[in-house]
DNA sequence: ATGCCGTGGAAACCACGA
């Protein structure tokens, strides 16, 4: 099973590549974010007629994050996250597809730091870290993907230096994202590859992506239960070469289809 | 180092992104 995560920035005007990498790679289930589309000008005919179904929480302008499931319908569990009634933004969708409950964020960027959007995003942080901590201990598999807008640590940037006072980069965010994996949580892509220099992100200018200046900010974290059947997980950065793309990658892991700790008691 | 680009939406610029 492939599990993707993919900041689109614009699902209309990404359509295109989106509709291709879909075709090409063919995940089992995608998270979505920066849809930048009100809930009524989501592509939804032209995302089911390439085989999948979706549910989406749209907003007008900005945010908006959807779940798509390949040949089935994602089965919503909860659209908004829990904590903050007045929290207008669509940054968190989730749902159960088969036995797998998938977690679709877009965590807030936070700049400029300090200031009142830093605040929204460790408040926001908080709030995903109280959601989260009811999640990470159920037997059946939980993924929560997507822009975190975290850069963990210097591995996962370009050139850290000119980063510490970013909000992604801040300490505050960092130990935010810690205390997430302290629950138990594992970032997929970095457990599989400890040492490999890994990014999501490359800016739109100063020719970023042909530079290799990116930012390792999209991230699929897994609770224990489902992490020993991680067997891949990757970018596919190929797809932020092509014309018309998002200023993102696509992000994926591969969920072996049995556990490989079941089995005969040693 | 800088929104230098990209997108949406409301106005022919501004907000926002990271």
């Amino acid at each position: 099973m492939k599990i993707a995560t993919y900041n689109v920035n614009s699902v209309n005007a990404r359509l295109p590549v989106l509709l291709r990498w879909l075709s090409e790679t063919q995940p089992d289930v995608v998270c979505l974010q920066e849809l930048k589309a009100p809930q009524d000008k989501f592509p939804e005919k032209a995302i089911r007629d390439s085989g999948y179904g979706v549910i989406w929480h749209g907003q007008k302008s900005y945010n908006g994050v959807a779940i798509l499931a390949r040949g089935r319908d994602p089965v919503e569990a909860q659209r908004g996250l829990p904590g903050d009634p007045g929290d207008m933004h669509s940054r968190y969708l989730e749902a159960t597809i088969g036995k797998v409950v998938v977690g679709c964020l877009y965590l807030p960027n936070g700049n400029p730091a300090p200031g009142p959007k830093f605040d929204y995003k460790l408040a926001w942080f908080e709030r995903l870290r109280a959601h989260a901590a009811k999640m990470v201990d159920r037997d059946s598999p939980v993924i929560l993907a997507g822009d975190y807008n975290v850069i963990p640590a210097d591995i996962d940037v370009y050139k850290p230096e000119r980063w510490v006072n970013d909000a992604l980069f801040r300490p505050e965010t960092r130990a935010a994202y810690h205390g997430l994996l302290e629950q138990g949580w594992i970032d997929a892509v970095r457990t599989l590859h400890p040492e490999e220099r890994i990014y999501t992100y490359w800016d739109y200018f100063r020719n970023a992506y042909g530079r290799d200046a990116g930012l390792r900010i999209d991230h699929l974290l897994l609770n224990p239960s489902i992490a020993p059947r991680l067997s891949a997980a990757g970018v596919d950065r190929a797809v932020r070469g092509w014309e018309q793309s998002s200023d993102h990658a696509p992000v994926w892991v591969e969920l072996s289809d049995t556990d490989p700790v079941d089995g005969p008691a040693q």
